[in-house]
DNA sequence: TTGAAAGCGGTACCAC
DNA sequence: GTGGTACCGCTTTCAA
C-alpha cells in the first residue's frame, strides 16, 4: 500500500503538497495537481483514514446499538440509518447488543477506541448515564431515555388509539390486546392509546403478554378458547397477528366476520396470509433517516430546533377487519 | 479522553511501560503495574486504536459485502459471522451493496483506508478481480466465485436434489419450480439437483422465475391458472411457497391432499401458514461461522485444510407434503 | 526492569 | 504556491 511520501516522490513534491491536493484546500498550481493526481492513480492510493483520525481526532464513523437483528423494525431503521451515513460519508459500526448487557458494554468500549462522532441507541439494556458519560452526539431511537437525549419515536400511543378507533367503529365489543412484553415502553405507549380510546368509548380490553421473538402460540390458544366470544384482536406485530389468525382458523372462526384483527408493522407477513392482513404501518426507514439527519445535526456543533420528534403511523386497512 | 502520556504522568512512569501493561508484553514489576493499572483506571483510559493501528498496520476488523440486508438467509448469515467475529475481538464493517456496483466499489475504499484485516464476500456484483486485487484475505460466502479463493456454500445442490426425492416419493407426477432468478447461481445449483434427480426419476418439470425481493403474485397465479394438474411445487423461499399457498387455496385447492408444496430457508413463514409448510433449511448461522473461521485462520497467516466447505441442509417436513 | 526516542501516515502551521 | 516540520497516540527497539 502506497503511502503519502511515495506519492510525494514520484511528483517530485512535498507531503503537504499531496495534503492539499487530496484535500482540496489550500492553493495548489494547476500544473502541479495534475502531477499529483498522476501520481495517485500510478500508484493507486489511498489515503490512510487512521492516520488522518488520529490526528483530527474525529473518524467520519458512527455507532448504532441495537437490541436485535432479526426484527423487521431494527432492520428498517438500520437502513434508513445507514443510507444516510453513507450519503453524509460515515461508515456505521453496529452493535447488536443481544440484549446483553456485558456484550453492549464491550461494543461502547470499542466505539470508543475507534472515536465514533455519534451514537444512536435502540436499546434497553443500559441505564441512561453509561451512554451520556460517554460525551458524544447521541441520539436515541424508538423511545425517549430523557428529557434531554434527543429522540426519534414511532407515534406509538397513536397507532394503538387508531387501532382502538377502528376495532370499535367496526362494532368490535369483547377485545383482546396481544401485546409485546409490558417492560417495553414502546409496548405501554401502544396500550396506552389503544386503552384511552377504548375508556372513551366505554369497552374494556384483555391484555396478552407476548414475547417479541418466538411468541408462544400456545397462550395465544389458550386466551381463544377460554373466552370464545372475542371479536376484536389488536396484536404488536403482525407476526403475532399471523399467529392468532392461524389459530382462530383452526378453531373455525371466520375472519372478519367473527373476529376481527389488527396486526403491527405492515411486513410482508401481513400479505401471505389469507385473509391479508390490516396493519398499521411503522414508517421505520423514515426513522432511522431522521435520527441520522439529527445527528449528523448535532455532530457539526449545531443546534437542534426540536429535540423529541415523532415518526407518524398510518393503519393499512386490508381484510381481516371489517 | 485520557491518552497514554497521561496515564504515566499519573502513575510516574514512562509511557512505554504504560503500553507494556495494557499489552501484557515484556517485562514490568508486580508494583509499577499495580500503580499503571491504577492510573488507568482514574483516568478512564481506552488507547486509541487508531494510533495502535497506524504503527501496527493491522486493524483488527473486516469487511463483510452482503446484496441486501432484508433477508432471512443474509441476514442468519450476517449472525454466524458477527458472533464469532465478537468472540475473536474483530469489528465488523458492513457493507450492504444493495446490488449496486457503484456503492460496493464505494465501500470497498473505505475498507481499505481503514485496512480491514480480512473480506468476506456474499455478492455478485463485482468481477473477481476487484476483489483479490486487494490483496487480503478472503472468503466467498454463498457461491464459489473461483477455484482460488476459498468459499462456504449451502449444499444447493442436496437441497434441490432432497426437495426432489420427497416429492417423487409422495407421488407427485407435474411439479414446478418456482425459483430465485436464474442468474443467480445458488438457484442454477438447486435446479441442477432438483432436475438431475428428476430426470434419473423419469420425472420433468416447468421453471418459473421469480423475484427474491417482491416476488409478483400474478406470476403464480397465471402458472397455476393454467397448469390445473399441478400436484407438486418446489419453491426456493419459504416466502414464495407461502405466496404459493396462498394462490392455491384461493382457487379451492388443498394442501397437501392435490397439491404438495416444499418451501426453503425455514424460516418463521414456514409455521405462520396453515398448513406448516415443509421446507428445506440452510445452516445460515453455521455458513456464517465457518466463513468467519477460515478467515481468522487466513489472517492468521496460517493455511486452510480444504478450501471449499459445504455447509449441508435437511429437509424439515411439516404439513404440505404427504 | 525501565525510559528515551524513532516512526507509523497523515495534517496544518509557518516560512519562504 | 510550496516545503519543512511538529504533532496526533501508540509500539517497539535499544541502551541504561
Amino acid at each position: 500500500m502506497a503511502n503519502i511520501k511515495q506519492v510525494a516522490k514520484e511528483a517530485n513534491v512535498s507531503v503537504a503538497t499531496v495534503s492539499r491536493v487530496i484535500n482540496n484546500k489550500g492553493y495548489v498550481n494547476e500544473e502541479t495537481r495534475k502531477l499529483v493526481e498522476k501520481a495517485i492513480k500510478e500508484l493507486n492510493y489511498v489515503p490512510n483514514e487512521f492516520a488522518r483520525s488520529l490526528y483530527k481526532k474525529t473518524s467520519k464513523s458512527i455507532g448504532v446499538i441495537v437490541p436485535h437483528l432479526n426484527n423487521p423494525f431494527y432492520y428498517g431503521v438500520l437502513e434508513g440509518i445507514e443510507d444516510l451515513a453513507f450519503e453524509k460519508g460515515y461508515k456505521v459500526m453496529l452493535c447488536n447488543s443481544a440484549e446483553n448487557s456485558e456484550r453492549e458494554a464491550e461494543y461502547i468500549k470499542q466505539f470508543m477506541k475507534y472515536n465514533i462522532d455519534g451514537l444512536i441507541i435502540g436499546s434497553n439494556t443500559e441505564e441512561i448515564k453509561k451512554y451520556t458519560d460517554l460525551n458524544i452526539p447521541l441520539i436515541s431511537i424508538d423511545r425517549i431515555i430523557s428529557h434531554d437525549v434527543p429522540s426519534v419515536t414511532s407515534d406509538n400511543f397513536g397507532g394503538g388509539a387508531i387501532a382502538a378507533k377502528k376495532l370499535v367503529i367496526s362494532g368490535a365489543k369483547n377485545i383482546v390486546h396481544f401485546r409485546g412484553p409490558s417492560i417495553l415502553i414502546t409496548v405501554l405507549e401502544r396500550s396506552n392509546g389503544f386503552n384511552s380510546y377504548l375508556r372513551e368509548h366505554g369497552v374494556t380490553c384483555d391484555e396478552v403478554d407476548l414475547a417479541f421473538i418466538d411468541p408462544d402460540p400456545s397462550l395465544i390458544r389458550d386466551y381463544l378458547e377460554t373466552h370464545p366470544d372475542t371479536d376484536g384482536i389488536f396484536c404488536d406485530s403482525d407476526y403475532i397477528a399471523a399467529l392468532v389468525l392461524r389459530e382462530l382458523q383452526l378453531l373455525g372462526k371466520s375472519v372478519p366476520k367473527q373476529v376481527q384483527i389488527i396486526g403491527y408493522d405492515n411486513t410482508s407477513y401481513s400479505q401471505i396470509v389469507i385473509p391479508k392482513l390490516t396493519t398499521i404501518s411503522q414508517q421505520m426507514f423514515d426513522i432511522g433517516k431522521e435520527a441520522m439527519e439529527m445527528l449528523s445535526i448535532l455532530m457539526n456543533k449545531e443546534t437542534l430546533g426540536s429535540k423529541h420528534h415523532i415518526i407518524p403511523v398510518r393503519i393499512i386497512e386490508r381484510e381481516t377487519t371489517n
